[in-house]
DNA sequence: CTTACCATGTAAGGCGTTACATGATTCA
DNA sequence: TGAATCATGTAACGCCTTACATGGTAAG
């Protein structure tokens, strides 16, 4: 049991909360987990299919109307099995910033391209910190209504960290390319 | 011609710079690129082989010993297509952190265990840091040996800016993860 | 009534790692 | 003479995204 399925422990993780259908843990992974994780349905349907086969989670229609959504819950086994991967070390931490690639390489193009680059990694970084913020702000006052939020705020926070620390290098590097050149 | 393959693209800058085997290439990205992208053998072998079979790049044998060296450099053609890349718009820029989502999740098993994970990343970016700020050290030294250096010189200032915000949030995260609990 | 979003899934294909296989060279 | 490093490659496999296919529901 060495090596688990990121995609298994995530889904497994969203549902250790709340139960879940497939569209709602994509919507989920796409706010919460957007700033260090992500994943397509391509992946999540086939491996909600697979926990339920192997009986770390099961599947349930909501009865209610004709067009019945799959609703997943996690089962004791599953929870056990993700209990087990979390207090395993840390496998890989992993950073691919095409960004910085076309800078290291920038020399062939020159400096006007690169700042080009630098700004349009700027403009993004900007666009999406007021979101971090905001959810630091609500977490901040929901800490007492559920022990999760305070490891929900741990990641956001480390995301606004090291946002800032990009605005910060963007303004250097901006500056190291337009001077004497 | 939208959506070129990294892989070729950081072979064909690291060729831009300097002619090399297909192992020196592995040798640059596990020190000078480690940071923000990585590749295998497996990965790096195949890429230089189309490349030349695309005229991207050549490959001659260092005629010298026994055990001759494949020496690859890069063309017209390929130094062509590495400037169109460079110029283009940055595709995805992606960040996958298993630590954080081990503590995204870390209410499941408690702030001990999430503490761990905490002082493991920490450690490990400790471990790193001073690589990095040698690298700057020499860099900024030799900033008019080469005009590339400058551009190396920003992804190395990178690094240490997030590194450092890292070992900030850390601190706070235990802080956080510690208190009245 | 139509646009946007909710909702579930499959198939093909891309991309890359791991493990394997092989052998030379260098340095202690 | 043995270990570490230099050096090149292949094969199997895993994992994931993209694109496709389909239809329900809600709001304006």
């Amino acid at each position: 049991m060495a090596n688990e399925k990121k995609i298994d422990c995530v889904i497994l993780g969203l549902l250790s909360h709340e139960e879940l259908t497939g569209y709602e843990i994509k919507k989920r992974m796409d706010t919460m987990l957007k700033y260090f994780w992500s994943a397509s349905y391509g992946s999540i349907y086939p491996a909600l299919s697979d926990l339920v086969h192997r009986g770390l989670a099961t599947k349930r229609e909501s009865g209610e109307n004709k067009r019945n959504k799959l609703i997943y819950a996690i089962t004791d086994h599953g929870r056990n099995y993700l209990k087990e991967w979390l207090t395993l070390p840390v496998y890989k931490d992993e950073l691919r910033y095409e960004t910085l690639l076309k800078l290291f390489f920038g020399n062939e193009q020159g400096a006007e391209c690169a700042v080009h680059h630098i700004e349009s990694f700027e403009e993004k970084i900007e666009k999406e910190l007021p979101y971090l913020l905001g959810a630091q702000e609500i977490l901040k006052k929901s800490l007492n209504d559920d022990t999760a939020h305070k490891y929900y705020l741990l990641t956001v926070e480390f995301g606004i960290r090291t946002y800032g620390a990009y605005l910060e290098w963007c303004k250097e590097a901006r500056t190291l390319l337009m001077e004497n050149d």
